[in-house]
DNA sequence: CGACACCTTGAAGAGGTTCAAGAAATGTGG
DNA sequence: CCACATTTCTTGAACCTCTTCAAGGTGTCG
């Protein structure tokens, strides 16, 4: 067992709405803490897991902020993703029993371990877990189709105007505010992210902050003008049509 | 009821072994037979089903070749993947019970319509196809993980060189051979796909031509040389390090 | 046969990258 | 607490890849 693990109670976690299905029994929310064994600390700048090893449980974070990573043969890296509290972690490696991408912990966190055939098990039971599942799962993947999206069809100032948007529009649903955030990552990873190099992101924020569109003070940004981002992702149309 | 609607076995299907999970008794595949309960015919220029659209089955294709692709709010399209037979369509649409892309026939095609409430009443009984479930979701994030890291970090070339590669792969799993394909589909839907314009396509294409790596003549595609297709995905580093 | 969609190729231009230098923050050890 | 090393970020200039615009060729289908 992991020196990290420790015990604890879904029913008084506050990320209860993010991570659970919700119109559960008393008794399902019981068996369901049995499937989030433990916890696991990951500190800031350590792997939660590593591209290739073996895969034998998802994880839900709890606090802190991680990236995803893929990498190529010749050793190429791609930021996928970045994830924070409420968020889940891992389900690439149900395909092959093995990760196939890396997870990093940008500042130090703490997730739940949900070992995947307790998952499994239990969720053959629930329905209501059953399909939470299926749906952390599909919601991924519609994620992901967002991403390419981005990538495929956007250039340098969109993908960055999405991205500050995304983010932001996270963190508010978790309590955070609308128009300021911190942010856990390095331009060269904004950059893999976002298909960019990281001069070209620097760039971009200098050009929104001389547009007064946001303020950036290292990795403290503060948006000024919420629609002007957001004209940015979807350009208005040349004039009525 | 679908007008296309027609009956159907999986147990005399020559895809089963790319649909179904392994090691199934007789008793459940006979279950999950009634879970494909039809077939839909879907003419090629059709669609499948439509962004937007109530989501309530998964399909797994019989025969012919799809593009998925979602598109932004101001109108820009962008291909997400190809499918062709033994592979499944429709996991986007469990997260918000809607279908968020379109899927479109390249070609005349007919799919296993698949209700998705049976697959996840089935699924509680029958272990293997609970977790057959849950690997094709899987798979499908660790394709797109595959299509952001081609769209993120590579270059025209060897995006077209991945994707000539993968295509051909995934034929010759199903019988085809290993080195001449027919593309379903436009240079520009080969484009939106790779990020890249139709004519970016098309002068790749010829360079690969003129370079003998491959014979091009309209759709149809030879490949002379796949190594050094491979060459061209994975650049060899330069020199000893 | 003619209309239409699709594909190829050229030339000019834009957007992003690369290379380079320096500034600002962060961490480390004395 | 300060000096120093390291990492991260910014900015400029030259370059390159891909896009855009344009024209013509090829294939297909009613």
């Amino acid at each position: 067992m992991n020196p990290h693990a420790i015990k604890v109670a879904c029913s008084s976690c506050n990320l209860r709405e993010l991570c659970m299905p919700v119109g559960l029994t008393d008794a399902d929310m019981q068996r369901i803490e049995e499937v989030v064994a433990t916890r696991r600390k990951v500190p800031k700048g350590t792997h939660l897991f590593h591209n290739g090893e073996p895969f034998n449980a998802l994880y839900a974070i709890r606090t802190g902020f991680f990236k995803t990573c893929v990498s190529s043969e010749d050793g190429r890296d791609q930021v996928t993703g970045f994830q924070m509290a409420g968020e889940v972690i891992g389900l690439d490696g149900i395909v092959s029993d093995r990760h196939t991408c890396d997870a990093v912990a940008l500042e130090d966190a703490e997730v739940c371990v949900m070992p995947f055939d307790r998952i499994e098990e239990l969720s053959r039971e629930v329905n209501a877990l059953q399909h939470h599942v299926h749906k952390i799962m599909s919601r991924e993947i519609v994620r992901e189709h967002g991403v390419i999206m981005m990538l495929g069809s956007m250039r340098a100032e969109e993908r960055l105007a999405a991205f500050l948007l995304n983010l932001v529009q996270r963190l508010h649903a978790r309590g955070f505010s609308q128009s300021e955030l911190m942010l856990r990552m390095t331009r060269e990873e904004i950059g893999s992210y976002l298909g960019l190099k990281l001069e070209t992101v620097s760039r971009t924020f200098s050009k929104f902050a001389d547009d007064k569109i946001i303020e950036v003070k290292q990795r403290h940004v503060r948006i000024l003008n919420t629609d002007a981002l957001k004209a940015l992702v979807n350009p208005p149309t040349c004039g009525p049509l």
